[in-house]
DNA sequence: TCTGGGGTCCTAGGACCC
DNA sequence: TCTGGGGTCCTAGGACCC
């Protein structure tokens, strides 16, 4: 059997976690650059604000219900969520770590699954302060849907579906709530008379396959009980992206570079965490697709390397050549960002049989940077390039305090002495 | 005025091999 | 006019996820 344990509006819930104010008030968290509502507390999405959607289309409806409004604090969430995940280990070794706010676990049958569940709910709310709802099923694909039911339509936020108990489940899971089934699948799934999870469920799952591919075999088949999709590690990412939306429309080179630079120190330090060296690098830039009164302009490239590389420096330096071919004058850009791709781990380096252009000390140099901004903190010590003033910083106006993460963000119990 | 930032997998088709 | 029968690897694009 599978269980998903899945965080209720997560980001949300972390901000209540130190201020109770909040709880059973209207709250919102959003988008670098305050763009856009990307978690949503149960009062604010009975107002039928959609998830994703821009704020400002919303700012009137939010402040007439007094919505508490917070920018992205990531940090803050990726260690509630960090905590959690260690939580749930302790009690179910079999686990996979699927998001930022949802875990599977898999367990042999059992006959207590209802207490197993309340226990595991209880703890995670006493513990860390976060409310989650557990679906409980016999494949992955089931267990989705399984909390969907649980947080939907249950009062306790758990739901458990036994094998002979699947069509009941189904009956309760709109198709397009189904794990796999996006906006595409779901229009061609009605073309061929499929409008609900029990029609999917009843086909032949070697016509879906025939049809649709592998995937929605699986899905299929999964949907049917049988279990397809095995618990996964975590595996090295593949390729790593780093990039943001502007606060303002950047006009000029120096700016543009500066923000790449900035994009790469944040993905090589992501590709060095997880000892991966880079075999080649992307680079776009793009203007504001909102503004069709301004001239448009986006473009791409890329180069392939012969020696794979982490390293900062090197890599700033061949961002900044990419650069200079797709910056054109003229254009006010409003997004860039660099992606590491082809990432291969350290020891797999294959080296050049001509001399690397890679000494050894960069390597030491590498490590002692990524070592005292462990100590002393993000940036604590950085390239040059990345400029001082990163004025084109994203807008985040109104986040709360690194509660857990920062020393001088400590949550403050009394200030009286 | 204001519109996020990441990822994965699969498939089809072309290039190339013997 | 006639023109084999297998393979592999790579890439672009389309689908999905949070």
């Amino acid at each position: 059997m599978y269980a998903l344990i899945d965080c209720n509006n997560f980001y949300v819930s972390c901000e209540r976690i130190f201020r109770s104010d909040l709880i059973n008030k209207p709250v919102v968290v959003l988008s670098n650059n305050d763009g856009c509502i990307i978690a949503r507390s149960n009062e604010v999405k009975q107002l039928g604000v959609p998830m994703g959607a821009p704020l400002f289309q919303y700012r009137t409806l939010l402040e007439k219900y007094h919505t508490t409004i917070f920018s992205s604090n990531y940090q803050l969430y990726a260690d509630i969520s960090r905590r959690i995940m260690m939580l749930i280990k302790q009690y179910a070794p079999c686990m996979e770590v699927y998001s930022i706010d949802e875990a599977f676990i898999q367990f042999e049958s059992r006959t207590d699954y209802f207490a197993f569940a309340s226990h595991l709910k209880k703890i995670i709310k006493q513990w860390i302060g976060v409310p989650v709802s557990i679906g409980i099923a016999p494949t992955k694909t089931l267990a989705k849907a399984a909390n969907y039911v649980a947080k939907n339509n249950t009062s306790n936020g758990i739901y458990i579906c036994l094998s002979k108990q699947i069509s009941l489940l189904l009956k309760q899971v709109p198709l397009s709530e189904i794990w796999g089934v996006g906006r595409n699948m779901l229009e061609q799934f009605k073309r061929a008379g499929i409008t609900t999870s029990l029609n999917l469920q009843q086909r032949c799952s070697h016509q879906i396959q025939k049809k649709y591919g592998v995937v929605y075999q699986k899905l299929v088949m999964e949907l049917k009980g049988q279990s397809f999709l095995p618990l996964e590690n975590i595996q090295p990412k593949q390729k790593i992206m780093s990039s943001r939306s502007f606060s303002y429309e950047i006009i000029h080179f120096h700016e543009l570079a500066e923000a790449i630079a900035n994009f790469i120190s944040t993905a090589t330090k992501k590709a060095r965490s997880q000892k991966s060296m880079a075999t080649g690098l992307q680079v776009f830039v793009r203007t504001n697709r909102f503004n069709q009164k301004s001239p448009q302009y986006r473009n791409f490239i890329e180069m392939n390397f012969d020696t794979p590389t982490n390293d900062t420096g090197h890599l700033i330096h061949i961002a900044k050549q990419l650069l200079k071919q797709i910056y054109r004058e003229g254009y006010r850009y409003k997004k860039a960002g660099v992606s590491l791709t082809g990432l291969i781990h350290e020891s797999a380096v294959q080296h050049q049989l001509l001399p690397c252009i890679m000494p050894a000390p960069r390597k030491r140099l590498r490590q002692l940077l990524d070592n005292i901004n462990q100590k002393q903190g993000r940036n604590a010590v950085y390239f040059a390039s990345q400029g001082n003033h990163r004025t084109w910083m994203p807008n985040c106006n109104c986040r709360s305090p690194r509660y857990t993460t920062q020393w001088n963000e400590l949550y403050l119990v009394d200030a009286t002495y």
